[in-house]
DNA sequence: GCCAACGTTGGC
DNA sequence: GCCAACGTTGGC
């Protein structure tokens, strides 16, 4: 199975690229949508590279990339009760919600925005420029990727 | 903080 | 199953 490539979501105050970096890896987790959930639990495979995008940010825009190392399991947190994720509804035997784990891989030292996304051509059809788009766990395509890499390439920590 | 766009809920 | 009301996301 080839690579595939994701841009995931999180808000700055809520987990950041500089925690990933000292963290090593993470559990993505409190994913509560449908859409972003399936991606989770059926396509994000070990191996599979991330974009990780800050969401509700000065600036907006991609932070770093990541390594998928742990493939969809139920997610934790919608059992724990005193988790704001917590999900009563989800049973252990019969999950609603996934989770997968990343690990750590560059940390951009400049933010690539939303607005030099945007003007990048050969990013025109990337998922997370689309208006109203609000998923968050996205395909990216392995050249979107790369492009995005590119740009960050001369200001990226290897 | 505003508000457009979207997802979810629930009455019927 | 329709759809109005409501809640959330997230750029600006």
């Amino acid at each position: 199975m080839a690579r595939k490539y994701w841009l995931f979501k999180v808000e700055p105050e809520a987990y950041s690229i500089e925690r990933l970096e000292k963290d090593g890896t993470t559990c993505w987790e409190g994913v509560r949508n449908y859409q972003a959930r399936n991606f989770l639990r059926d396509d994000v495979k070990v191996g599979d590279l991330v974009l990780v995008y800050r969401s509700n940010a000065e600036p907006s825009g991609v932070a770093g990339t990541a390594e998928v190392c742990r493939a969809g399991y139920p997610d934790p947190f919608a059992f724990d009760q005193r988790s704001p994720y917590f999900d009563d509804k989800s049973r252990r035997e019969s999950p609603t919600w996934f989770a997968v784990d990343i690990r750590f891989r560059s940390r951009c030292r400049r933010v690539i925005s939303l607005a030099e996304l945007r003007g990048q051509n050969q990013l025109a059809g990337m998922l997370v420029l689309r208006k109203g788009q609000r998923l968050s766990v996205m395909p990216v395509t392995q050249q979107e990727f790369e492009a995005v890499e590119k740009l960050a390439g001369a200001t990226c920590a290897s």
